[in-house]
DNA sequence: AGCACGCCGACT
DNA sequence: GTCGGCGTGCTC
């Protein structure tokens, strides 16, 4: 009987491809190959790298139509028994294909088929066997051999170190003596060094999470900024370490300072492996060497490193866990926070959620017992949160969007040496461009959306795409000079406020002013000095970083947030600015923070004003549950992109049609609808919502819909994708 | 997604 | 006469 191997191969399809072992391979031996090594097959008129998910003894498809593989890459799995079937799970979760989600889990070097890495040296069984006196006449090879006799492989780059050169070396391995592998540190179990006394709350919250230590629980630490959350990290990582065991922490994309890597490289004495965007393939390779060979005791990084191997994981910390940079936005569309709770049940081991402002989905199941819920009420040192009151902008005069309350209560903090943050959601200089005389407004040509204007660049530019244009002169349509930029941008607020507070430094925090990680690290410490300054910026400023200095913060715009199209927009309202008041502030100096807005009496605004976080995310919650919303009800979107336009709705209108009869009470589906933005760098986005009571329905329906669409073939140039759990509908 | 095959316009 | 445009069809 053939032995078949069911291999995920890198493809967009969604389903497993059939094989017949290796020509060279023993079928006897070929059947029990073990799942997760690496295969290299041809695959239509190409040959790539697959990832087998089983052996079997049947085939669906006929053996003439099967091809053999081509070489088996690995005798071992490269990926650990839970990566492996956490992306079994993950590619059903989210109905991705499979093959693509394997390659999620493996670094660029793996997946290209190479070898591992051998970047570290030991003795063959002739190396060992000689005596100490051997090589007498060359000394340099006589010294590398001192070396490795140690008994265990001994990393390139320590020998390096020592004075041995690699030419020592490969003359040795001619010589059989010596031969190249890869390095396996002997870690030794390591304790964090004495971190600061634990309050109460923080100690009861180490001390649950200890306890679960070798079994599955989630816990939820929810803890204003300064409260301490980092403390309880670094206490479970620390015991985690004690029993040899490794941490894995997610932070947000932006989160991963310097600043954060030398807090944990000064508590612990051992191995951190990093993986975040700015690495080199090389580097990134090499990070998930460390973690899948257990080198690194510390696997600190950003979304894609919930898929590093561990072979001993004992904790997963998700650092900010509302933030939106945990959900892939593209291609395969996982959220690493959710991923990261399903691979820790996996793994069996805690998962601990830390937020200032817990997104609704934890706080939903910590409601309802699935998560323990530790809450860390105090500020570290007694710290108050600011105060927080409104300024009703109705009627008053705004210069550069600034109220006359506003820059009063700025220069009086700015006179008393404090620093002051301000707060504007919008980048450039104005919003948008229009004719004075013929009400002509400058439109983006690939998107339904008014180009923004940057001024110091003499641009225009569109947010949602690339596109860019240089700032006409005069109005394209009817010749007139008159053009007026409608809406505060960064650059204009940063302009007025250097000429109104001339005496202090303005420093603009945005995308466009900040390029790089070297920059924002050299702004942040500058700032970090002390003296009186204005910070002014967008999103980026609320990230991350925390502000000592800050003694009164403004939010100049708070209309933009108030109205939003979306479910989540209270959610995110709610969390950017308690995130805000969050960066203000220390314990001599309880910090100020203002509100502009038209709506004071606004129910959302005057909850801001008047509770804490906790409370206006139950009320928020209650309000999804009522209609039937996330977290209480579950979201499946298939979308699509389409070059003409209605093209996708009535794709889509056909997808519905298919797939209605098949999907239970449980689920109702919406639309199609054309997007928010109709018309986004060029394609017409529409999309059918999946809306379910439950989560099994949910994932039923959703499989429905996917194979609905597979099995009408969409016309030429439309692309569509589903999206499970999307962060918005919009 | 690749990568082929396939059938119609401007060039060495 | 051919090089090459990208439409469409398949991948065990």
């Amino acid at each position: 009987m053939p032995t078949y191997l069911r291999i995920a191969v890198p493809s967009p399809l969604r389903r497993l491809f059939d094989y017949l072992p290796p020509a060279d391979e023993d079928p006897d031996t070929a059947l029990s190959l073990p799942s997760g090594i690496r295969v290299r097959v041809p695959f239509g008129r190409r040959s790539v790298v697959g990832v087998l998910i089983a052996t079997a003894t049947r085939s669906e498809v006929p053996l003439s139509r099967l091809k053999s593989a081509d070489a088996i890459l690995d005798t071992v799995p490269l990926l650990s028994p839970a990566v492996f079937d956490l992306c079994r799970w993950a590619s059903g979760y989210y109905l991705h294909p499979p093959g693509e989600v394997f390659t999620a889990a493996l670094s660029k070097r793996l997946r290209e088929g190479r070898a591992p890495l051998q970047d570290a040296w030991r003795l063959t069984a002739r190396g060992q066997g000689l005596g100490e006196e051997a090589l007498a006449r060359a000394p340099r090879q006589q010294a590398a051999l001192r070396a490795l006799s140690g008994g265990h492989a001994v990393e390139a780059s320590a020998l390096k170190s020592q004075g041995m050169t690699s030419p020592v070396l490969r003359e040795l391995e001619k010589k059989g003596l010596v031969e190249r592998c890869e390095s396996a540190l002997q870690l030794p179990p390591a304790a964090g060094a004495d971190g600061p006394r634990l309050g109460d709350a923080q100690a009861s919250a180490v001390r649950q999470i200890i306890a679960d230590a070798g079994s599955f629980h989630c816990h939820l630490l929810e803890g204003v900024t300064g409260s301490g959350k980092t403390e309880v990290y670094l206490r479970a990582i620390s015991h985690c370490l004690q029993q040899g065991r490794q941490a894995l922490v997610l932070v947000p994309e932006i989160g991963l300072t310097p600043q954060t890597v030398a807090r944990f490289r000064e508590r612990f004495d051992t191995p951190i492996a990093l993986l975040h965007s700015g690495l080199t393939d090389a580097e990134r390779s090499q990070s998930w060497d460390r973690a899948r060979r257990g080198d690194a005791a510390i696997i600190l990084g950003t979304r894609s490193a919930v898929f590093a191997s561990c072979p001993r994981l004992g904790i997963i910390i998700v650092d900010e866990e509302h933030d939106a940079s945990y959900k892939q936005q593209d291609g395969f569309r996982y959220s690493a926070r959710d991923v990261a709770v399903k691979r820790a049940q996996l793994e069996a081991c805690p998962v601990v959620l830390g937020s200032a402002t817990p997104s609704l989905e934890s706080t939903f199941n910590a409601l309802r017992d699935r998560y323990r819920h530790h809450r860390l009420e105090q500020r570290a040192g007694g710290r108050a949160m600011p105060r927080l009151s409104a300024i009703d902008v109705r009627r008053q005069p705004l210069t550069a969007g600034l109220s006359p309350v506003l820059l009063e209560h700025t220069g009086q903090a700015l006179a008393e040496g404090r620093q002051v943050l301000l707060f504007l959601n919008r980048r450039g200089f104005a919003a948008s461009l229009q004719c004075h005389d013929c009400g002509w407004i400058a439109d983006c040509e690939h998107c339904d959306a008014r180009m923004t204007v940057h001024r110091r660049r003499r641009q225009l530019r569109c947010h949602h795409c690339s596109a860019r244009r240089r700032l006409p002169e005069a109005c394209p349509q009817c010749g007139s000079t008159s053009l007026i930029a409608n809406g505060l941008g960064t650059e204009q607020a940063e302009d007025f406020l250097q000429q109104h507070f001339d005496r202090w430094p303005v420093y603009r925090v945005d995308s466009d002013s900040v390029t790089g990680h070297a920059d924002m690290a050299t702004l942040v410490s500058d700032i970090h000095r002390g003296d009186p300054c204005i910070l002014l910026g967008t999103q980026m400023l609320t990230k991350g970083h925390h502000f000592p200095g800050v003694g009164l913060v403004g939010v100049i715009d708070s209309d933009a947030l108030l109205f939003s199209a979306d479910f989540r927009g209270e959610e995110r309202l709610a969390q950017l600015l308690t995130q805000v008041a969050g960066r203000a502030g220390r314990g001599d100096l309880p910090g100020e923070m203002l509100l502009q807005t038209h709506y004071p009496d606004h129910p959302l605004m005057q909850a801001l004003l008047t509770r804490p976080y906790a409370e206006i995310a139950a009320d928020l919650l209650l309000q999804r549950q009522e209609r039937g919303l996330p977290p209480a009800g579950h979201i499946a979107l298939l979308r699509t992109d389409a070059r003409a336009e209605g093209e996708g709705e009535t794709f889509l209108q056909d997808v519905r049609r298919h797939a209605a009869p098949r999907i239970d009470a449980a689920s109702q589906l919406i639309g199609p609808l054309p997007s928010a933005m109709p018309r986004r760098a060029g394609k017409h986005r529409s999309q059918l919502i999946c809306l379910s009571t439950d989560r099994a329905s949910a994932a039923a329906s959703a499989a429905t819909l996917v194979a609905a669409t597979e099995a009408l073939k969409a016309p030429a140039g439309l692309h569509w994708f589903i999206d499970i759990d999307p962060l918005d509908t919009l």
